[in-house]
RNA sequence: GGCCAGGUGGCAGAGUGGUCAUGCAGCGGCCUGCAAAGCCGCGUACGCCGGUUCGAUUCCGACCUUGGCCUCCA
């Protein structure tokens, strides 16, 4: 099944062919680390994860890099203000970004490279912009020069005379074009730097991605991701870079760009104040129905965020691990379970999750109803692909029973079963009551009683 | 000011030139000792105004409106 995604560099959606259908390569711009990260900041690596997930189904190989900037001016101040070691702050905040992406579901990348690792090609690739022209030192910096690339906001639809006009900067003395963006700048002592012809320095944000991306992937990539707040200047710099720096080739064919998770109508953002951490999140809801929320909408509309939101995906999967937990006891075959075709065909189409997810509903109804081996494989399939429905199904009904005695539980249902066969429903009912106040919620059924932790 | 996306039923959220999205919530019925779950049924949604068309939520234009980028940002 052809896989068709958007491209925003030609703005249209477009059959995707990879270079090397040997070798795909998709490259995330990852977190600069020296906060834990909120839930807008997942969204990319959610849906993008399940972009991977799909591609690793068509194709033998896919190479997925996501970055962790760990040298970044931000990263100085929380090292300054707090007293400690900028390794410090790098190394919490790069390790709870990797528990809090394990906890949505977000599996590992290949490769996750580290700025501070990637010194010497980021030195080796300005000093070949310089070499060829297109960039140059000036007062301990080295600048791009935006006029040595005529393509210059191709990606972003502006040109450079615009971007000085509503330039809201200051500009720089030392730069031939106010649009002329930072290659290299010098570090006081104070601040973290290395040794390079331009004096002890450190390299500005746009090139790390560039060198990261080519030294593990290559001078021309298949798909480079962010969110659409990156396209510019982060993106458009980018592509500048490489494509100067390799001779003019692709620097990615493919740009995909999901859109902003919105909270209380506006973006979420550090600088707005309106974020609401992965970190706890991930202890106040089940992760699941995190992971849900963020597939919901299409990845390139805006997604916004609300505890209404959050509650509709936990019922949402009540229902559908209710499916599951009825069809505990029907064997799969042993092997991987296949993905339903209309799940796949929606994730083909640029990476429909709502559609895929309405198709996931429609496959639990199905389970439901026709409750054989086929139909549970299909609704466990589906869901595969998508990260969802993978834990056990009890697991999910009786999450975070902390405090919940299942003895007590289990001893409280017995007395029950007894008051029922004597037909004394008052006794029945006042034990239900007692469970009900113990935060569990009780369900008859042909086999017995079930119990579930009510939802936290 | 420039560039770019949106505005769909109570909520979430796809999609389409003319038959159905889907889910959540709600309502009625069946079932159940009662609940819950399940099953059956229900709701004349496409910002506004024009235009094109036999027919537009879907195409075109104007308008209103929300948001993103132009500065760090997923």
């Amino acid at each position: 099944m052809p896989i068709s995604l958007y491209n925003s560099l030609s703005r249209r959606t477009e059959p995707f062919t990879p270079l090397d259908p040997h070798r795909v390569t998709v490259y995330l711009c990852g977190p600069t680390v020296y906060n834990y990260v909120h839930i807008g900041n997942a969204r990319g690596p959610a849906v993008f994860d399940v972009l991977v997930r799909l591609l690793r189904r068509h194709y033998p190989q896919v190479v997925y890099a996501r970055n962790i900037t760990d040298v970044d001016d931000k990263i100085n101040a929380a090292a300054q203000a707090q007293g400690v070691a900028i390794d410090t702050i790098t190394e919490k905040f790069a390790q709870a970004y990797r528990e809090d992406m394990a906890g949505l579901g977000i599996a590992v990348p290949d490769i996750e490279p580290h700025a501070t690792a990637h010194i010497a090609p980021i030195v080796a690739m300005i000093e070949t912009l310089i070499a060829s022209g297109h960039a140059y030192a000036a007062e301990g910096h080295v600048l791009f020069d935006v006029d040595s690339y005529p393509a210059y906001g191709a990606l972003s639809g502006r040109d450079t005379e615009e971007l000085i006009a509503g330039a809201r900067v200051e500009v720089a003395p030392y730069k031939k074009n106010p649009a002329d963006f930072v290659l290299w700048k010098p570090s006081s002592p104070e601040l973290p730097g290395w040794h390079s012809p331009w004096g002890i320095g450190r390299p500005g944000w746009h090139i790390e991605c560039s060198a990261m991306s080519a030294a593990h992937l290559g001078e021309t990539i298949d798909i480079h991701a962010g969110g659409i707040d990156l396209l510019f200047p982060h993106h458009e710099n980018e592509i500048a870079q490489s494509t100067c720096a390799h001779g003019g080739k692709v620097f990615a064919r493919w740009w995909m760009h999901n859109g902003m998770l919105t909270f209380d109508g506006r973006k979420m953002s550090k600088s707005l104040g309106n974020v609401l951490l992965v970190h706890e999140l991930l202890q106040q809801h089940p992760p699941e129905a995190l992971r849900l929320r963020l597939l919901s909408g299409h990845y390139r509309q805006p997604l916004d965020w609300s505890d209404g939101a959050i509650a509709q995906a936990v019922n949402t999967l009540d229902g559908w691990y209710r499916v599951l937990r009825d069809l505990a006891g029907i064997e799969l075959p042993a092997g991987t379970l296949p993905v339903p075709d209309r799940v796949e065909a929606a994730l083909c189409d640029d990476l429909n999750t709502p559609q895929a997810l309405a198709e996931l509903s429609q496959l639990a109804d199905q389970a439901r109803l026709e409750g054989n081996a086929r139909t549970k494989a299909a609704l466990l399939g589906g869901g595969a692909l998508l990260g969802l429905l993978q834990q056990e199904p009890e697991a999910w009904f009786r999450r975070g029973e902390n405090g919940v005695d299942a003895a007590h539980v289990e001893d409280l249902l017995l007395q029950r079963r007894s008051a029922r066969a004597a037909r004394d429903f008052a006794r029945a009912d006042a034990i239900r009551d007692e469970l009900t106040a113990l935060g569990i919620v009780i369900e008859d059924g042909a086999q017995g009683t079930r119990w579930s932790v009510l939802k936290r």
